[in-house]
RNA sequence: GGGCCAUUAGCUCAGUUGGCUAGAGCGCACCCCUGAUAAGGGUGAGGUCCCGUGUUCGAGUCACGGAUGGCCCA
């Protein structure tokens, strides 16, 4: 006995033993694992060696250059592309990431302007272009650090740019290509323009501040009713009416071409002192506060009509279409048009229409020119100079030269005296004002250039349907905005950009491009880049071409000037299937590619400047899916701002928890919607994170004696337990990777925290510890459980990679030779070049799985029924009870008689089972429960056996072993 | 203002063609263990399925209306 006790029982147990750390320190380990994939220069060897496999092509979209920073709605993005690459990688496919970068635009210019001291004029343009540059290339630098920390893979050492001259080059060519098919016109367009600085301004280069304007009431006597589907006494009622419209812009009535009236509203025809007045019924009582004295008010409230006027008759909106009004002081027809714009917040719901000076009428004008007014369009009208003065194309000579803002007054002396002007008075409004001179800003057209979509917007449509739209209703989304927009403004007055490629004679304005000088810029714009068109002017850029072309264009006879517009930064990156993806042709393969992957904002932005382009190009869409994701707001679903403080920024939650963890959230959200993220989302990940880094590790530490070519037990031996864990990995397998191939990341995590929580730690690992701890080394059992923990690691861990490459490096770094998995006889040098398990159908086992589902409710039976004894101090650990089983049904006690008595013990984690055919006789135990239901009673006691100090289960055998009295015979046998 | 979408436990998600006493994992509470140990096990409490109104024998699921939030437009 004394003998014995010296022996130390614990030292003689299989205890796990790893050096695979429980903690991940992420912050530091997870660098040294990207350092690693470096060195090793992973993707590289990967991509070689697969360029003859089957291609499977994500194309990215390339974020904006204006920060060196990314936000956690670029996270996402780039971590769902990765997550896709590295499982198609695994799958076997090449699978090449050329990660994208958009470098020209306005945020970029506007950012550098910011830092120019004496304004955006002290420098030259070419030196303004070279800081952009600069700025551009140096974000570049900062945003592939994050995407590179996310453990983003891909083709770092060459990504694309939209700035690289040889992106540029081909974006000449494409425009090129477009003029010569007929699809770039030149056309007019309402910008915001600064009549000071003499600019055209973006809208982010507007601010809105109070102005004080004219009210006017303007009366438009109708001309001719004819067109309108009026029966013939209503259109007599209006033939002597007039349409009163309000205007806070009395200047620009010389640029009035139509009229606009919506469709849905009612307008009263009402008699006055100026005659018969058209005007919508709702805002009539407003109408007559302004115009009316207060005896004409008192008047007509004694007429009693029910508005303050007389009413003579209404009509419903879309009644007036047709009509034709005249201007009031010009000589010219001013068309009725119906415009779903027109509200009834101000005025009299019928709204003055200059399509040169704003942008609304400009859209609704554009509708009709494409329809009703397509044989005889009307023109976009803007009679003001770049200094802002009127010019002949007002019609009105004493307007000539003048000023629009004195313009003003002078108007309104006309309006009187064609007695057309109902009211005038003034007021306070928030009005855009340039952000440089802070004057006033007006809409003016200009000339622009345009892609004219109508030409192939059937096409257009028809690609979209080539297309698989995950989710579906992104299909609608696109299908509708291709439908129903305008023309593709492509020119912006701005200079970091492409230039659109066109000359003009100087003398007649007329346009010089030919494929010959597309061809010859090409080359230009590929050695020197866009920088070029600022550098040289039109001769010199020029001169280069041969002689006959110079003659033929009349160079040195006639003065060219340049096109100083660039064009819009989607036409940069809507073309990136050419200047990108069939530039790289034998890299990145055929179009269309597999996938466009971007956030649904993109609808609208590059899926359709892509598809747009490809379509006038090739006729066909440039990819055959796109997948989209929904934004990130707050944990509250509130949209993210600095104001409200609520950004999360993915790299604080990478130095926290680590980009894993991240990547988790990622997969673990339904990205096709909005998602959300918070403190509490990440701590929670974090948790999913170490339960699987700790399932992982207690298999590791189990495997330490274990080399699976000597030690593998065939399947034939393994227990039923045993052989259920592995027809439930396979299982999930399954799931996990049709959720891959249905891009539902969230469904993989589910499956690989269930199988790690619930199928592993809180079962198979439970209770198979006491046999891997205290049996033998080399027994039986113990070498089937441990076959069983190398099949999890040899599936688990390549299911890691996607999401998690970062642990899955850690853990395959951890591993001795000989349990690492070999591809082509090696073990790969990284976990991230596993390819994904193979689905093995020998493990699968319904029939086994059914039964192990009724003795797994037995289980749960038991372990309510050890809640008794436990709560009454009676019994700790499970091990310290022993249960009697009395089946209610006979397919459980069939189920329990499969089991060996030592499985039962296993499964139930109990010192002794007995399974009764009769109720026992409990009486000697006053602290038995039994827990009904579950097809079984449980009778849970302490167990009776003395407490064997090695492997802590009571036996009977116990002091019974020669030499050794305080263990049971199982130990003995593994001790000796 | 228009188009599209979302809303199921504190969190992340399941809920097939309407049959649910609405599930899972985490988190939480309580208990146990101390040989996976800044780990592990057990039990349990949490839900007017956003709100109305319909259709139906029956609605988380279908229809209509609304609220809130998001994206895109105006």
């Amino acid at each position: 006995m004394q003998e014995a006790s010296v022996i130390n029982y614990k030292e003689t147990l299989n205890l796990p033993q790893t050096a695979f750390k429980m903690k991940a320190g992420a912050a530091t380990r997870e660098v040294e694992i990207e350092t690693h994939w470096d060195e090793a220069k992973v993707y590289e060897t990967l991509m070689t060696s697969r360029n003859k496999a089957q291609k499977f092509v994500l194309h990215d979209g390339p974020p904006y250059l204006s920060s060196d920073k990314i936000h956690i709605g670029t996270a996402l993005n780039k971590i769902l592309k990765d997550v896709v690459t590295r499982y198609k990688s695994q799958q076997g496919f090449y699978t090449p990431y050329v990660p994208g970068y958009d470098g020209h635009g306005l945020p970029i210019e506007n950012a550098v302007v910011k830092n120019i001291k004496g304004g955006r004029h002290a420098i030259s343009e070419v030196e303004l272009r070279k800081r952009c540059r600069e700025f551009a290339l140096a974000n570049l630098k900062g945003q592939e650090t994050n995407f590179k920390r996310l453990g983003v893979w891909g083709h770092w050492e060459k990504p694309y740019i939209t700035i690289d001259a040889e992106f540029e080059a081909t974006q000449i060519k494409v425009f090129g290509k477009l003029y010569e098919k007929g699809f770039v016109y030149k056309g007019l367009k309402p910008v915001y323009w600064c009549p000071t600085c003499e600019t055209a301004l973006a809208d982010a280069e507007v601010e809105y501040g109070d102005h004080a304007s004219h009210s006017i009431y303007v009366k438009f006597p109708v001309k001719n009713v004819d067109k309108t589907p009026l029966e013939a006494q209503f259109k007599t009622l209006l033939t002597d009416a007039s349409l009163v419209i309000w205007t806070t812009t009395p200047w620009t009535l010389p640029a009035n071409l139509a009229l606009a009236i919506n469709p849905e509203f009612t307008y009263h025809l009402v008699k006055s002192r100026w005659g018969k007045l058209l005007v919508a019924e709702k805002l009539l009582p407003a109408f007559a506060k302004v115009v009316m004295t207060p005896e004409e008010l008192a008047e007509y409230e004694l007429i009693g009509s029910t508005d303050d006027f007389e009413a003579i008759a209404e009509f419903e909106g879309r009644e007036l279409e047709g009509l034709i009004t005249r201007h009031p002081f010009i000589d010219r027809e001013s068309p009725v048009l119906m415009g779903e714009h027109v509200t009834l917040d101000a005025g009299t719901g019928i709204v003055h229409t200059a399509p040169g000076h704003g942008m609304e009428d400009y859209l609704v004008v554009q509708q009709y020119n494409r329809e009703q007014f397509k044989d005889n369009p009307l023109p976009i009208l803007s009679p003001l100079d770049n200094s802002g003065k009127f010019t002949e194309e007002a019609l009105v000579p004493e307007l000539l030269g003048v000023p629009y803002h004195l313009g003003n007054p002078m108007v309104l002396e006309i309006l009187r005296a064609q007695q057309a002007l109902l009211h005038d008075s003034k007021f306070t409004h928030s009005y855009p004002h340039c952000w440089r001179c802070h004057k006033p800003v007006i809409y003016r057209a200009t000339e622009q250039w345009f892609i004219d979509i109508e030409q192939f917007r059937p096409d257009s449509l028809k690609a979209i349907d080539t297309v698989q739209w995950l989710p579906e209703r992104g299909r609608n989304r696109i299908f509708n905005m291709v439908e129903g927009r305008g023309d593709w403004c492509l020119s912006r007055q701005r200079v970091w950009g492409v230039p659109i490629p066109i000359f003009y004679y100087e003398d007649n304005r007329e346009v010089l491009i030919t494929p010959e000088i597309i061809a010859h810029l090409y080359e230009l714009f590929k050695v020197h880049s866009s920088d070029i068109w600022w550098a040289q002017s039109a001769e010199e850029l020029l001169a280069g071409l041969p002689e006959n072309l110079k003659v033929q264009y009349g160079l040195g006879q006639r003065k060219l000037i340049k096109e100083m517009d660039i064009m819009d930064v989607w036409f940069d990156s809507g073309i990136t299937h050419t200047a990108v993806v069939d530039a790289r042709k034998d890299e990145l393969g055929e179009l269309p590619v597999e996938l466009y992957l971007e956030g649904s904002d993109q609808h609208r932005g590059w899926f359709q400047s892509s598809l747009l382009t490809s379509v006038m190009l090739y006729n066909k869409a440039p990819y055959k899916s796109v997948l989209t994701h929904g934004f990130v707001l707050d944990e509250s679903g509130r949209k993210m701002s600095k104001s409200l403080g609520n950004v999360v920024d993915p790299n604080s939650v990478i130095k926290e928890y680590g980009a894993d963890v991240l990547r988790l959230w990622v997969a673990s959200v339904d990205y096709t919607n909005d998602v959300r993220i918070g403190k509490n989302t990440l701590h929670q990940m974090a948790e999913v994170y170490k339960k699987v880094r700790n399932t992982v590790r207690f298999i590791l530490g189990n495997l330490y004696d274990f080399d699976p070519a000597q030690h593998s037990v065939p399947y034939a031996e393994l227990s039923m337990l045993d052989r259920y864990t592995l027809h439930r990995l396979q299982h999930i397998l399954g799931n996990i990777t049709d959720a891959f191939e249905q891009w539902e990341f969230n469904r993989y995590c589910h499956e690989i925290q269930y199988l790690c929580m619930a199928d592993l730690s809180a079962l198979y690992f439970d209770v198979t510890k006491d046999i891997l701890y205290c049996d033998a080394a080399n027994a039986p059992r113990r070498r089937a459980v441990q076959t069983v923990l190398y099949a999890l690691l040899q599936t688990i861990l390549p299911v890691l990679v996607p999401v998690t490459p970062h642990l899955a490096e850690d853990i395959w770094l951890s591993l001795p030779e000989a349990q690492k998995t070999k591809v082509d006889g090696v073990a790969p040098v990284s976990a991230t070049l596993l390819p994904w398990p193979q689905p093995n159908a020998q493990y699968v086992n319904a029939e086994l799985a059914q039964q192990f589902e009724t003795l797994l409710s037995v289980k749960e039976a038991v372990n309510q029924a050890l809640e008794g004894p436990r709560s009454e101090g009676k019994i700790g650990k499970s091990l310290e009870a022993q249960v009697i089983l009395l089946p209610e049904a006979v397919a459980v006690s069939d189920l329990l008689g499969q089991l060996t008595p030592s499985e039962q013990e296993v499964l139930f984690n109990v010192s002794a089972v007995s399974v009764a055919t009769a109720p026992p006789d409990v009486t000697p135990f006053d602290w038995h429960t039994r827990v009904a239901g579950n097809e079984v009673a449980v009778y849970a006691m302490p167990a009776i056996h003395a407490k064997c100090v090695r492997c802590w289960k009571s036996d009977a055998a116990v002091g019974k072993m020669p030499g050794h009295p305080e263990i049971c015979e199982r130990c003995h046998q593994a001790v000796e």
